[in-house]
DNA sequence: GCCAAGCCTTGATGAAAGTCAACCCGGGGG
DNA sequence: CCCCCGGGTTGACTTTCATCAAGGCTTGGC
């Protein structure tokens, strides 16, 4: 599962370092493969409440009680934090396999809105059911503890990359990290809308808007993505890797120099 | 457990909401006790092998073959992660009854090295044996959760509160942070020493070492801290509340506008 | 004692990104 | 039809923060 800073150091498209499964000593396939098999022991060992959302519905608010965790069977979420002051921030953003809900356990309260960005399916299971399904299925728990592990490390990512990045490299890095997301899950990577507006994208990148919009235009320019003619929401790239290297190459020393 | 964001709508010095803990339905005690618990029962279910390290020591490395998870039973440590042109970013702090290692699970591999900040007393155990102590023991699989639950929180916040804010309040938020960490843990939080060097928490924050001294001028010229008056890492928040407060009031509208 | 190496502070300067503003385009609704 | 509105682009200007540079303070070694 690249994210937006580990593709620095593996450029590859679908390259990523066999996994060595403490825990159980399987081999494991693809990420596609091993997402599909763990829907398929959720699907069997919990049987979910299945339902359909539509872009713009909210699956749960910050300050909801927590009981459920869910599960995307497919389309894509982004959550949401708010601030006092009523501002937001684009804090995340969910594919196909991906969980909601895990930052909640620890306070019983979800912290942030998980809103759906089109239509998409949902799992739902009680957060109390799954805890009794993982004594029963030690593979389960497996599967869990390497959901949240997984997020720990996407979000781990995504601040250095944020943080160390300069503006056009965080766009690029998003858009690398958007692509590498939809191949993991077997959707086509080379061409796909991004369901966000220029202000979300910058939301979520610490950048302005009109920033945002510059840099698409400038790698649009360089010819690293090309807009669709009408709808420039949809954006294709021709060359996955010459955007790799355009983000490795535009990693600036920030920090320590 | 405080964080760089979450402070920000939760100003009180020891407040927290309530949790509400689906799955077991026992009322919790503050912070400190709930470390205190944990740390209590994994003691005593999983009998972790106890060691003492020191400021500089290393305990994992990026790369290295995971296979323990590790407590930390007193002490501080950094997370640093290291991209591949050989700079090193801080991704993270850890104090009294963190867990390190969680991030490795989905991988199989350690993504960053894990390296005390001083005297510190580290708790190591399988994870395979966790796993199994979590059959026979739920409460001790609850605990696991909700240390990884909490993990995945605070890094949310962190990252919120550092690509949000400015410079100013990212150095106010970074210090208030440290302060309501030692606090949950029963450390006097008015009066401490940060443990890094300017050149870390500007790297932590992303920010240049001479941003984060003059952060630090200004802030003592405000009298929201003062420096201790030989070794000028060590610093006293004379009223956290205040501290609070800048975080709040220079919170820019970045993004959105 | 003296020197060197870290760590820290402060100032001057420049580049990157935010702000403000104008404008384009496409889609709905009255 | 026209108008409005939300989303997007682009330009001029300003602010913030990184960079470069100089110098101070402490510590440890010789």
């Amino acid at each position: 599962m690249q994210t937006l800073a580990t593709m620095r150091t593996a450029p590859a498209f679908n390259a990523r370092p066999t996994p060595v499964l403490s825990g159980r000593d399987v081999a494991r396939g693809s990420t596609g493969q091993r997402i599909a098999e763990a829907l398929q022991l959720i699907a069997t060992a919990l049987q979910p409440k299945r339902r359909i959302v539509h872009a713009g519905d909210v699956i749960y608010r910050a300050g909801d009680r927590f009981e459920h965790l869910h599960i995307l069977n497919s389309g894509f979420f982004k959550l949401i934090s708010l601030s006092s002051d009523g501002r937001e921030q684009v804090v995340g953003l969910r594919f196909r396999g991906d969980w909601l809900g895990f930052s909640a356990i620890s306070e019983g309260i979800y912290g942030c809105d998980a809103i759906a960005l089109d239509t998409a399916e949902v799992w739902t299971v009680r957060y109390d059911a799954l805890l009794q399904a993982c004594l029963t299925h030690p593979a389960l728990m497996a599967i869990v503890h390497e959901a949240m592990s997984n997020e720990i490390l996407r979000d781990r990512d995504s601040l250095m990359s944020i943080c160390t990045l300069p503006a056009d490299a965080r766009v690029a890095a998003f858009l690398h990290y958007w692509a590498q997301s939809l191949a993991d899950r077997g959707l086509r990577a080379d061409q796909f809308s991004l369901r966000l507006t220029r202000a979300e994208i910058g939301n979520y990148l610490g950048l302005t808007l009109e920033t945002v919009s510059r840099v698409l235009s400038r790698l649009a320019r360089a010819e690293l993505i090309a807009f669709n003619e009408k709808s420039r929401r949809d954006i294709c790239i021709p060359d996955f890797h010459a955007l790799a290297a355009y983000v490795e190459r535009r990693d600036a020393p920030a920090g320590l120099h």
